[in-house]
DNA sequence: CCCTCCAATCGATGAATGTCGATGGGTAGA
DNA sequence: TCTACCCATCGACATTCATCGATTGGAGGG
């Protein structure tokens, strides 16, 4: 449907009621779509997400062809953002998601993954 | 809790079940975080999710203190990205949500802004 | 102890990105 | 037709970012 409503004459200057969004909503939000805003990061955390357990970085550099310190950059992203968590263990470090993810993260991702 | 279950003995060579994901399910996922990794392209997505008519580039103008050629060229990625579509009035230009969002998409804005 | 293996950090590099001023193409009104 | 206005595009610039090779620090195993 065409738009209708729209106004074909307006006046200068006013303020036309442009819904305000809370700035520091908008800066904070962005910061989660950064870390996700990139397929090897997605790619972990999806993986992290359907394996709900802890997974080795060694395990990531067999399977996604890129380097070790390429993966380990991605995934200090990731920490960066709260959204993983990670333990070592032997000469292993393990990561997992975030236990304390917020609902509404926690909900976003199952949006995006499954 | 700490985590019990990891081996601390691993073969070498052996992959262990890392869940697979799909490599264009990222890809494509990737672009839309990316058109969502901006505060200001977040807040013009939070309008026009809220003010559900169609918002003149002006508006933005008026409200965003940035240049108007940055304010189109974030117009630009938010369409690139199919989630933004535009009509134009008269000498002004109106953008609105697509209104082709399929319904995940929708669904993770909705998660995202409300 | 030495040797091996894992993973984080460093430094460098090329690509992508956000921002702006200047320009140009349309549209409307005088 | 002239003027004013909106907006997309262009060119430039600084910043951020993804990636890699090299290095370093730990943690085991001979």
């Amino acid at each position: 449907m065409p738009l209708k409503e729209l106004p074909v004459l307006r006046q200068r200057g006013v303020s036309s009621g442009l819904p305000d969004v809370d700035e520091a909503w908008a800066e904070r939000t962005s910061e989660l779509m950064k870390a996700l805003a990139d397929p090897t990061r997605l790619t972990m955390v999806a993986s992290l997400w359907k394996a709900e357990a802890p997974i080795c970085i060694c395990d990531f550099t067999a399977g996604l062809d890129l380097s070790q310190p390429t993966l380990s950059h991605h995934m200090r992203k990731l920490k960066d953002a709260r959204l993983v968590e990670s333990e070592k263990r032997g000469i292993w470090m393990y990561y997992r998601l975030a236990r304390d993810l917020d609902a509404n993260t926690r909900n976003l991702l199952s949006r995006l993954i499954d």
